[in-house]
DNA sequence: CTTTCAGTACGAAACGTTTCGCCATGGGAG
DNA sequence: CTCCCATGGCGAAACGTTTCGTACTGAAAG
């Protein structure tokens, strides 16, 4: 059906090396040159990828697997990225492990199949099962926003203990005392280093270790950020402020301080990611937010990097600093103890 | 690097034909089965889909062109569908057109040469570049969210009419008479079908075509939808209410009324789509929603149903209805005429 | 007037599968 | 005991490129 190198030689009566050395921007004569594009448009020619890929054995496809594809953190990323890998000529295959850590490491092998020449991924735990199998293969592999143990992988993360410093510096310095983290589970990396520099924080500010935090098991879940909330603000005492750990969360919470009756005391919150959030709530919150678009540039230049490159790299980590965006006074103001 | 049939072969014995026919599932006598996937798991070896794919002609590979990957509305879906299409052994190419209809054209032109099986598009604009281009190398293509003039393909979308008259019969129900709309331009099939929706249901109702409207050239912008609520508020005389065409319009309308002075009246107000957003926002908005899973799975099972069939279908058109969730009559009541 | 060399062109052999046509085997029907 | 048919196996030829080694050309160098 589709036109072929062989078609175009019966055209143009110009060898197939000819042609393949046009199609990949070499020398060619002037006379076959413009021979071969007549043919090309006669024939709405386009080259084949697959067959391409099959002999040069570089696909030009990479793979990106992440946790979750609702959720637009990742969205957000992922979108940067894809713009830049397509500037770059390479198509993005993208599959969402949902989480889980077997999808995960279906998707890995799904993508190995595919021959893609590299392989991006936001990883569910602390152990990305097919990482082997991609190592076996030359595949090379970065991980965005989580890092792996002891893995030689490439790594673009921001510095979740200072990004959640920051939040707690805002609390402390507004006059909060007990404060209250609303985390994810420790399996996953970011939520383990979040709630290690809120630790961190508290005591260098209080010379104790805080005691109100709630881990909610499922970590990308609104209904655990609403939940949780509820559940701090049960204590005795009661937390005076709330540090979400991610986006979810920060809806999930805003949602159940919405619900709290008129008369209770609404707690100092900060939140997670999505600018977009500050301008839809009313009062502006404060949050941590990330610098997505630079997560995903950096991610992209790893990869394309370690793909480009003739020799084996040693494991490079990108670090970035998240920026705490301060909303509302309102919303941080310490407004006396516990009820 | 990889192990292919032939290290098979030399360890087992077995001809490729018989490699081949037991990775496709076929019929293999007990001792070759054993013999083969002893050495498959001694070798690590995993099918190479693009030598397959250029033998079998087909790449089980699905492109999908969107116009925005930063749009909650269009990401839901591509979840749902990937999951969808996962299940059926497919993978996902992502193209973002970027709401720019020759990035879109390129987007269709690559997928192609990918080989890809079949391609889903939410298309920019009224007419796709590419989709002429597809029909000659046999790709099926189904659009999504938007149809296309006058093209063969199937498509699914909602019944975007009765979906803004829904929103206007509870303004209309509540008391409002003048009320404005806030959509994009009339080239883009789902602002024009709202916008003619809307004319149809205000009609119905007063008898007079309505006036109030603010038409956005960006339609997927919150900036846009922000002042768009402002220019519609400096009208004379003012609309009491105001239905927002899509999810970024309502995010930017919400935005401008929380900046309203805080004597300022505020008017009624019904969005669209993105029902997380009616959790975190107070008073709780009415929102249009549409069924995001169910869209995403009509559109994969088109897909795949054109892909398996053997002799070419009759275009199919999918109208799914969409869902008007009230929120907190605040939102939506009549305080009285214009200030 | 030969030698050399840069610039191109070309044929053929890959790349790792699937698929086609043909052949061997063996058990049941006649 | 023969014949048939179902089952499974095999070799070889694709699929549409890239790439390797070789060969041609004409102009510059000797």
């Amino acid at each position: 059906m589709a036109a072929t190198y062989k078609d175009i030689r019966r055209l143009t009566g110009v060898s197939l090396a000819t042609i393949s050395k046009y199609f990949n921007g070499g020398n060619v004569i002037h006379n076959n040159r413009v021979l071969i594009e007549q043919a090309t448009r006669d024939l709405g020619y386009q080259v084949n990828d697959v067959a391409r890929g099959l002999r040069s054995r570089r696909s030009m496809t990479l793979g990106v697997v992440l946790a979750e594809l609702n959720s637009t953190f990742y969205t957000t990323i992922i979108s940067s990225m894809e713009e830049k890998l397509r500037e770059a000529g390479y198509g993005t295959i993208i599959c969402d492990s949902r989480g889980s850590a077997e999808a995960e490491a279906e998707a890995i092998h799904f993508l190995i199949g595919k021959m893609v020449d590299g392989i991006v991924i936001m990883p569910v735990g602390d152990e990305v099962a097919g990482l082997a199998a991609a190592a076996a293969r030359g595949v090379p592999v970065v991980t965005v926003d989580r890092a792996i143990a002891n893995a030689a992988v490439d790594t673009v993360v921001i510095d979740n203990r200072a990004a959640i410093a920051s939040a707690v510096d805002l609390l402390v310095d507004a006059g909060h005392i007990d404060i209250g983290l609303l985390a994810g589970p420790d399996a996953i990396f970011t939520m383990r280093e979040r709630r290690l520099g809120f630790r961190e924080a508290v005591k260098r500010h209080t010379g104790r270790l805080p005691r109100r935090t709630f881990t909610q098991p499922d970590p990308v879940s609104v209904q655990g950020g609403y939940q949780g909330l509820r559940r701090l603000l049960a204590l005795e005492p009661r937390p005076t402020a709330v540090v979400c750990a991610n986006y979810e969360f920060t809806v999930g919470a805003t949602v159940a301080i919405n619900e709290l009756a008129a008369d209770a005391p609404v707690p100092a919150i900060v939140g997670f990611d999505n600018l977009d959030l500050a301008r839809i709530i009313r009062p502006r919150p404060t949050l941590v937010v990330q610098p997505v678009a630079q997560i995903a540039v950096r991610a992209a230049e790893l990869i394309l990097d370690r793909i480009a490159s003739p020799f084996p790299l040693e494991p490079r980590s990108v670090v970035l600093e998240s920026e705490l965006v301060v909303g509302d006074p309102a919303t941080y103001a310490f407004r006396g103890g516990q009820s």
